[in-house]
DNA sequence: ACGCTAGCAGAATGCTCATTCTGTTTGTCG
DNA sequence: CGACAAACAGAATGAGCATTCTGCTAGCGT
């Protein structure tokens, strides 16, 4: 075949990266083989090698996807058009973390402890997570509490932080909670 | 050599974890290979069979060794006499992590997502470090804020959850920051 | 002081796994 | 509709690594 349609080519990166990323939520970054990926995602190794350079360049692929559905999930929220108070939102984000991206995403934090590129990925998806955070806190301060803007933008800082953090720490909880179980029907 | 004193065991053996957490610290738990130990160690492979029964052996070790060290440092501060307020607290011990400890106790998080002996390690020191939090807040609560010893107790849950949670996060922080620098003098 | 055996060094082994290579198939463009 | 090259399958390759094996050495009990 000749080169795919652009449109085909994305669709079989993602259907790749995702097999990857239901491999590391079962057996880890480092524990899952490429032939682990080979077999969950039914395609070969030429075929995942002629989309993926390498395997860390598929690690990167998944971090980004697994960072990039929580950050999805938070601007949902965060573009409501009546703010939840910073206790609802937490509470509304630990409602829709799901345990399998939650071992993935704190797998990430551990390769990005020794691994520069993972660390790029995450670092920067927490900085824009921590801004959509910080938003919605200033438009709940805005339009709720009736701060004015400027006030509010500077004060919605230490909150934005401090939902953040709970947040990662419940991610964490979440991802010890489960282990291995998660038989999918 | 016949048998080695106990003492002298105990101490190859914890020579053995140092060099393995040192290792770990700079090219995370996977990315170590016994080869890395044994020239971090001085020692040998025969040597370090002897006393660890494999990797997965000694991962648990060093694992065990970071964690204690954080519950260590977390018990001093709550074993004062004059209980520091919740804010004082988090603060103490966030200004006594150390940021090679730092990313081997978050690497160890990303593992304890697949590995249950691992995840039993991290859970348990867990529970047990939020437990002394608690210990240390009820303290606070009754000595400084007056409450009654039974109330102060069932209220020093939630705050002992949240700075524990905190800590947490910042542990994350710490790792993600300082990301292999570290020439040690 | 001495010998026995556990501790230790370092080479050898064998396996796992990422990556590459060789054809074969198939989608797209002219 | 046909042909060309990309996409794919699957075997082959080779490096790296955990673990074991073979002796030698030295600390401890006597």
């Amino acid at each position: 075949m000749p080169r795919l349609t652009d449109a085909r080519k994305e669709l079989r990166r993602a259907q790749i990266a995702e097999a990857a990323v239901r491999c590391f939520g079962r057996n880890g970054l480092e524990r899952t083989s490429i032939a682990d990926i080979i077999a969950e995602s039914g395609l070969s190794a030429g075929s995942i090698y002629a989309h993926y350079r390498n395997k860390a360049d598929l690690v990167q692929a998944a971090a980004r996807e697994v960072l990039a559905e929580r950050a999805k999930v938070l601007g949902e929220h965060a573009a409501s058009d009546t703010p939840p108070d910073p206790d609802e939102l937490l509470a509304r984000l630990i409602a829709a973390i799901d345990p399998a991206e939650a071992r993935v995403g704190v797998q990430t934090w551990g390769e990005a402890t020794t691994n520069p590129a993972i660390r790029d990925i995450v670092v920067d998806m927490t900085n824009r997570m921590r801004a959509m955070l910080h938003d919605c806190v200033t438009a709940w301060l805005v339009k709720v509490e009736h701060r004015e803007p400027a006030e509010a933008r500077e004060s919605a800082t230490p909150i934005a932080h401090r939902v953040m953090a709970l947040y990662q720490a419940e991610l964490l909880y979440t991802a010890l909670r489960s282990p291995t179980e998660e038989t999918t029907s």
